[in-house]
DNA sequence: CGCAAGAGGTTGCGCGCGCAACTAATTGGA
DNA sequence: TCCAATTAGTTGCGCGCGCAACCTCTTGCG
């Protein structure tokens, strides 16, 4: 049975509370204000860029922006009406539906990127050192680690 | 001129993205499902136990749950509805209005808090070390202060 | 095979939030 | 003193998201 967090922990769990909310705040604003791309669409572009033949299945994507599929659906909808990405049928499942990156998207992405990675190093890179950062990525990766492993809350019996 | 972040700084990046998606996630869920308490309600108790006299102002509170003021509102509306808290003008300034715990508001979160704070330990304290906790509320907090710092994002020329 | 169980996506629906406009009360100059 | 500027809070509105139900297609087991 696990104990209640000690102060230490107390202290770490509400720097991160603000720092998230902060950053996040602050960065979708200036996204938003110097490239007109809400914080969302530029995530669903780099997951993208990043995939073979910029595309990836919905589930894919979903999960990789954590969004629910129905959220998914309607962003790539968004999305997919002002260019930046299409649907294309999966041809080996036909259930499947693959999202791939327009030129369009990828040239959005590009003006933006800049603009969010210059923001990352500002607000967050530039205020830690090279020890801090390390500290940082190992601690949450523990984490995250930690929460990959534990199931799904167990709401109902099947 | 800022430079782009470089490879640790991305990576604490990455891990902090996740983790706190996946942390709040979990939290939420386990404080909704063992409680029937929205993770927003709780931190809107907690803040007002911890105030004197369990109330604060509207604006104070909305700055505390990092909500905007409308919808500080209408979550108080809601909490107020089911009586958990309720409003109180403030005889000094006609303007405002206090917001205050209820006994039964005070049950609910000595109700929950267990709950939560199982919860923050589980998932995020009982990863941590004892110097990764500190080594976390340091650079986050050396985060956060940045951010306060830094000005409000130029709009328009009022 | 054939049909039940499951997986991938979309749609109906409602909720919680932010923005901007508004009202009421306070403050600070000229 | 008085009126413009500011501050506190609420309301109208629309948007983005999650949940649950649904449809379609696939898989696996008899």
């Amino acid at each position: 049975m696990p104990s209640l967090p000690n102060a230490a922990t107390m202290t770490a769990w509400h720097a991160f509370l603000q720092a998230h909310a902060r950053l996040i705040e602050r960065l979708a604003a200036e996204l938003q204000f110097e490239r007109d791309l809400p914080l969302t669409w530029y995530d669903v572009l780099v997951q993208l860029q990043e995939a073979p033949g910029h595309r990836l299945r919905m589930s894919e994507l979903a999960g990789a922006v954590l969004l629910s599929k129905s959220g998914l659906t309607r962003l790539v909808d968004r999305m997919n009406a002002v260019g930046l990405v299409f649907r294309l049928p999966d041809p080996g499942d036909r259930r499947g539906t693959f999202v791939q990156l327009t030129p369009a998207g990828l040239g959005r992405l590009r003006e933006a990127a800049p603009v969010h990675l210059r923001g990352v190093q500002q607000h967050f890179g530039q205020r830690l050192s090279d020890a801090d950062a390390r500290a940082l990525a190992l601690a949450l990766n523990k984490v995250v680690s930690g929460l990959a492993g534990s199931q799904q809350h167990q709401l109902i019996n099947p």
